[in-house]
DNA sequence: CAAGCATGATCGTCATACAATCTGCCGGAT
DNA sequence: ATCCGGCAGATTGTATGACGATCATGCTTG
């Protein structure tokens, strides 16, 4: 459980926050911590081996990205997603993608353009393997590579943000992976119309997608409560 | 050594670490710590008689809301505001206005409009004063006030995320109130789009506003770069 | 059965310690 | 004089132990 061996390099956390605050995401993704459930500093220390110091600022940081709320005197609790929340979440991403794709259109070149296709490729891969974590990560990828194209760091950190919150509906949408598949159909398509150069078609297809996006994950809230 | 001797209550602050952060964010908004400037935890520390411990979640917590940047061994850089940085927040800033206004008028009720009217006189207020602290705190309400009634919790998070960074360049225009009283009017018509139910009025001129606040933003960066 | 108290859980804060890492300077070698 | 290398200091990362405050809970008692 705490093995510590230095020589293996299972990514480049080398702070024992960032390995835990790694491994408590994943948890709460994958499903293993179910939202509502309390997340106390003494669990962590146990848990992870960590001191309080350390368990202390995987907490706070958790409660920044809300994964989840820290409530005074019963810990972390992590986040429920509402089917409120999601509409809310969709409805600002949706304005955010445009922005952003708008403005990648005008500032990416053709060799970036092209590195969309490798990317949508790798997502489609993942989907096709139900490999949820290479889905997160290269949807993240993927979000990286369009606000730094389209020079716009403070979308990408919000989109992140958003992102974090969005990962707890898809874990439960894999669980019809015939949803996903589709919803990465229609990002080829908004890819299509990028590569075209076309932004009010790439805006068009993206909200498209949102509502598809929306829809999906909304059935998995609703359709699949436990 | 654990001597507190402030007897004055700035407000509902029962822990140390609100209470500093609290102070430090005030003394990041009105130059006090300027732009570039690096604070260790030592220096936290010694300034205000609080152990590492808080010290730590401080400045985690003003790199969490993007005050700084925590760089491994200079503590927290305070985060410098770049004209692209301004200019993207303001855009960003646009979208979730109009988002969250065309909620907040289909769903508010007449009380709620009026509730706004207050607030923009306390905005016109504090800005006639030339108080700048009564001009962030009644505008952080202002915008509280419409993403609670538009029922939009996250966009409202989002920001108040960005507003952080937006009272950065607020401090700037405080040397020319002309600017932001300017820019008071232009709120006040805002406002009666609203209370007159008219949402594409108010997009018209909520996007007018940002454009005009844009351009004094980046005016008093460029004109004014002490 | 209800009210209140005792007890434990949990957090907030502090102090201290030590290792790792980085910075900057200083001295020696060329 | 310049470059290289290492040493001391600064700073962070983490652990540990301690204490008080606050809250939750169940038990005691009226």
């Amino acid at each position: 459980m705490s093995e510590q061996s230095e020589s293996e390099e299972g990514g480049p956390f080398r702070l024992v926050r960032e390995k835990v605050l790694h491994e408590v995401r994943r948890a709460i993704a994958l499903g293993t911590l179910e939202p509502g459930a309390r997340l106390t500093e003494r669990a962590l220390c146990e848990t992870y081996g960590i001191s309080r110091t350390a368990a202390r600022e995987v907490i706070r940081q958790l409660d920044a990205e809300k994964l989840g709320e820290v409530v005074p005197h019963q810990g972390l609790r992590i986040a429920r997603l509402t089917p409120k929340a999601v509409r809310e979440i969709y409805e600002i991403r949706a304005e955010m993608e445009v922005l952003i794709t708008r403005a990648f259109i005008a500032l990416a070149t053709e060799e970036e353009v092209a590195v969309l296709k490798g990317l949508v490729d790798a997502l489609n891969d993942a989907t096709a393997r139900g490999d949820i974590e290479a889905l997160v990560a290269h949807s993240s990828r993927y979000v990286s590579h369009m606000y730094e194209t389209a020079d716009m760091q403070i979308a990408g950190e919000l989109m992140q943000h958003l992102n974090a919150r969005i990962t707890l509906v898809r874990v439960l949408a894999m669980r019809e992976p015939g949803q996903i598949s589709a919803g990465i159909g229609q990002l080829e398509r908004i890819r299509a119309r990028i590569a075209a150069r076309d932004p009010d078609g790439a805006e068009a297809e993206i909200r498209k997608y949102m509502r598809t996006a929306l829809a999906s994950a909304l059935h998995q809230l609703g359709g699949d409560p436990a």
